[in-house]
DNA sequence: CTGCATGCAAAAGATTTGCAACGTG
DNA sequence: CACGTTGCAAATCTTTTGCATGCAG
């Protein structure tokens, strides 16, 4: 199943962008991460197979593998942004659980089926609505986990 | 329809946390707005109302409004929070559309009726599943608007 | 009064950028 | 070889924090 990777590889190529040695490695920790990873996660793990590696060339290719659609990004609100592969055709779809407390963040794929032809119909009615070409949609639902549960003594509103 | 704020006051103050001169009016800035506005946007109209008003203050009660429900914040990758009143009774639920090009933000209210069973019977199933008090949720779909689809020359992937 | 809230300025983080050197196509 | 990419360090930008003072309850 990795040839995802493969499969991205060309396809940067196709489109005239370079596929360079720290392009490949970063595209590569994300493939093996199959989770959302942030920009310094993902540093120290290149910095292992690439020492002199900087942490300005991972956010750059970040950013790059953002822009042209490689990669997911993801803000939960605690001050940095979370990065995964975006696998559309093999990955399971997964939305997020986000305790406002510990910010904390749960992924499920659940339900995905039933929701899906949802998420199809409204993709399709935005995009003629409003003239919107929707690449991708992301659900949070925010709320308390169970430890943060536990643990609060209260006072809550 | 103004009574918004008010009944916030009153939930403020009934949960023994302090209802000062500036918590009042970044509350009533974001009543006024009816839509997300950036700490700074806020600072600016605060400063215009309390001149001597700080940023560091509007953080510190936009955080506490977040913490303690009364405020939505959002983060759409472009390095800065937004935040918004949770009218939970009589504002429309809204989700958002945000161009990865030009980042711009685009509301949009419809289809909420038939949305609205699906994700409370997504809350009720997680809360179950994942033992997770669903407090609020919030849908991204990402995509290009009209005027960057027009716009590029393309070489798109 | 007491303790949380505020202003100010400084600090902290995450992310970005300038620039010379490097490496891919 | 040309031009996008990289490393490094410095810069930027948003958000947070320390501390002395102010104000709500």
């Amino acid at each position: 199943m990795s040839q995802i990777k493969q499969e991205y590889f060309k396809k940067i190529k196709k489109n005239g962008h370079r596929l360079t040695g720290t392009r490949k490695i970063v595209i590569e920790i994300l493939e093996k991460a199959d989770k959302h990873m942030n920009a310094d996660e993902i540093y120290f793990e290149a910095h292992k197979r690439l020492p002199k590696i900087g942490i300005a060339t991972v956010y750059r290719n970040l950013k790059f593998l953002w822009k042209t659609g490689f990669v997911k990004k993801y803000d939960f609100g605690n001050g940095r942004s979370f990065y995964e592969l975006n696998r559309n055709s093999d990955e399971k779809h997964h939305h997020h659980l986000i305790c406002l407390i510990c910010r904390k963040v749960f992924d499920y794929e659940d339900f995905f089926e039933e929701n899906s032809d949802l998420f199809n119909n409204i993709s399709l009615m935005i995009s003629q609505k409003y003239n919107f070409e929707i690449h991708s949609h992301e659900v949070n639902f925010y709320g308390i986990c169970k430890e943060c549960r536990e643990k609060r003594a209260d006072k809550s509103r």
